[in-house]
DNA sequence: GTGCCACTGTTCGTTTCTGTACGTCTGTGA
DNA sequence: TCACAGACGTACAGAAACGAACAGTGGCAC
């Protein structure tokens, strides 16, 4: 082939050639062809992969191969370690970070927590760091999806570094990263459906719905009221995005204003958005003498609290703590398929758990 | 094959290859095609098991499975027998049923498969024939649900004596089944909105959309086609529900009147559900001198064997091996965990090959 | 010329890869 | 339950590849 000798750069530029060609260079093959010694080649290959240019293998060199670079360093154990950041500690999230903790024992792979708020631009900041840490492989994250900058937020993650999964929240459509954002979240709407239903299963027709203002669950808890209402019938019902949990100023006048419009258009049940303004509005109720369930039925969603109230509250429980498994479970999978599994969305169904204050007694079934 | 001998990283980057593909591989078939000794290649899977990278199994490797390594083969081994139903066994459904089999292996339980047809009566014969054999502890299901019996269907099926996960289905909404019916499906409509947004991005702004007729996916993709549609800001596009394979009687006629139609209306692109009617209309246009992708882009919708067409065609593919073995490892999660696990559905995201026939040259960007 | 340097080649003991042989283990069907 | 075929993995061995040590070659500055 090549009577001339040749430089070492130029023989490393025909290795390379070589090796973009056919995937895969032989030292022997080389040697022959260039007329050098298979030492030299060695050299060379040797000199290219301390670049990271190629792989050197036993008997040649390969294109850089994750698998390859695997290989070279003897690891003992590639223990995982998931970042995980939620934007609070104190509500609604100890018993999903619980789950997740549990989850990565059982696994053995380590979680690294961090607190964020619902600002998107600390969620950012948290992000950030847990990644320039490098300590992470994968990122489990419940960033704020409100607003205009949610796309924004949306494609700043799909482009992170380290595979991330979202909990309990979700990109609204098709995302134009690399590959689609997993999620693991409750299934909220269904949530909602399966309050609907209950109610409707014990006669009530007209029914009220009170979410909390603010919160990103409302929009699937009204999505779900919608299917469900459809599903069934009802259709007058009162909606209201109001907080009246007792540490709300002016809760009360709220509540007051609520019940009195469900007395002028006849309803007969109530479901509220989160636990404390339910307990809330029950506790206004049992001032008032409006007697549950028998003048109004109630059920809340979220039952963290609803059992303590007096009559007890039926809730619609999220399933946290399961969401924090799956979600450090499917996390795990990824890392361990790599980045060609396909990307997927799990949604996880709420349970209803009936008490005293939705066993209407004379209704019908 | 290859003649070429090769480096053990090639090996194995060959085998994770084809384990990505189908799931799972066996060591005589590999040994055979790349010509080495066996030994060979169960040494191979030996170092990337060791590396997490495969689970072994007897007489190959699948995928790795994070349960595989927290709870001890033999403890899941023979315990559980999870039988599954599917609709046909030789059309569209092989992938799942390997990607079933494999997580099956590698979990240690044993997988009865039932081939049914595509009408409830024999779904409920097969169904009820599995549970009285009385070995199966869970059930994979994949039934008719189209029609007005639908609802009594899904009712059926949510009060069977044991677990059940359907696969490629889901109910509409809420049931009134005592827990909510679990789900393993791909994400048609996203896999829908990700062919639209391609030919979006490659400067097609009037786009068709010929639907088969009859198949239950159809709904998923015309949703997923509205909500793209929505998105992007297309409304003026034609949908056209018919097959065209060239089985079809009448297909040439068929497909003449959708050209002319997709001409009269300036439509540059065609989304084309299932890759025979895709190969048709293709095989058409190359007949009557239509050029593709210049004069109209295709995708089509469910990439069997897309790639063999010329020219080779774009196409979505679900990711059916990863839907069986997703199926599988819930419905082992549910069957290790007992009743009170909640009940969760499962979205997989399909992908997007992109191949000649929507490479438009002159197109924006 | 001489010394220095970069690069290359030869030798040889060591390591790695692969295959054959063979006893053991596993899954399956009778 | 048993028997059998196929899969598994250990042991051994040969071939090839590896790389350290040392030696040779040619360009370059002085």
């Amino acid at each position: 082939m090549t009577t001339q000798r040749l430089f070492s750069v130029q023989r490393q530029e025909l290795l390379l050639d070589e090796l973009r060609r056919r995937g895969a260079v032989r030292v022997s093959d080389l040697a022959r062809e260039l007329a050098v010694s298979e030492l030299t080649i060695r050299r060379d290959i040797d000199s290219l992969s301390r670049r990271n240019l190629v792989t050197k293998v036993h008997g040649g060199a390969t294109l850089p191969t994750p698998i390859g670079r695997a290989n070279r360093p003897r690891q003992a154990r590639d223990l995982f370690t998931i970042g995980m950041v939620v934007p609070s500690l104190d509500f609604y999230w100890p018993l999903i970070v619980s789950g997740a903790r549990a989850a990565a024992a059982a696994l053995g792979v380590n979680l690294q927590l961090r607190g964020s708020s619902y600002e998107p631009d600390e969620d950012r900041r948290q992000i950030s760091r847990l990644i320039e840490a490098g300590q992470v492989q994968g990122l489990l994250l419940a960033p704020s999806l409100e607003g205009e900058r949610a796309a924004e937020m949306v494609d700043w993650i799909g482009h992170l570094p380290v595979p991330t999964i979202l909990v309990e929240r979700q990109p609204d459509r098709w995302t134009s990263t690399p590959r689609q954002i997993e999620c693991v979240r409750s299934d909220h709407s269904l949530g909602m459906e399966m309050a609907v239903h209950h109610l409707h299963q014990h006669g009530h027709r007209r029914i009220a719905l009170l979410l909390s203002k603010g919160s990103p669950t409302s929009a699937y808890l009204l999505r779900g009221w919608r299917a469900a209402c459809a599903d069934l019938g009802i259709s007058d019902a009162i909606v209201v995005r109001e907080s009246v949990a007792l540490t709300t100023p002016g809760h009360r006048k709220i509540i007051s204003n609520v019940l009195a419009e469900c007395h002028r258009s006849q309803v007969t049940a109530l479901i509220v958005h989160s636990d404390p303004d339910a307990i809330s509005v029950a506790q206004y109720c049992a001032e008032k003498g409006v007697g549950i369930p028998d003048d109004l039925a109630m059920v809340s969603y979220d039952d963290e609290v609803a059992h303590l109230a007096e009559p007890s509250l039926s809730a619609v429980r999220p399933a946290k703590t399961h969401v924090g498994r799956v979600a450090v479970e499917l996390m795990v999978s990824r890392l361990l398929d790599g980045e060609r599994r396909p990307s997927q969305r799990v949604l996880i169904a709420p349970e209803l758990f009936v008490r005293q204050s939705s066993l209407g007694r004379g209704r019908v079934r």
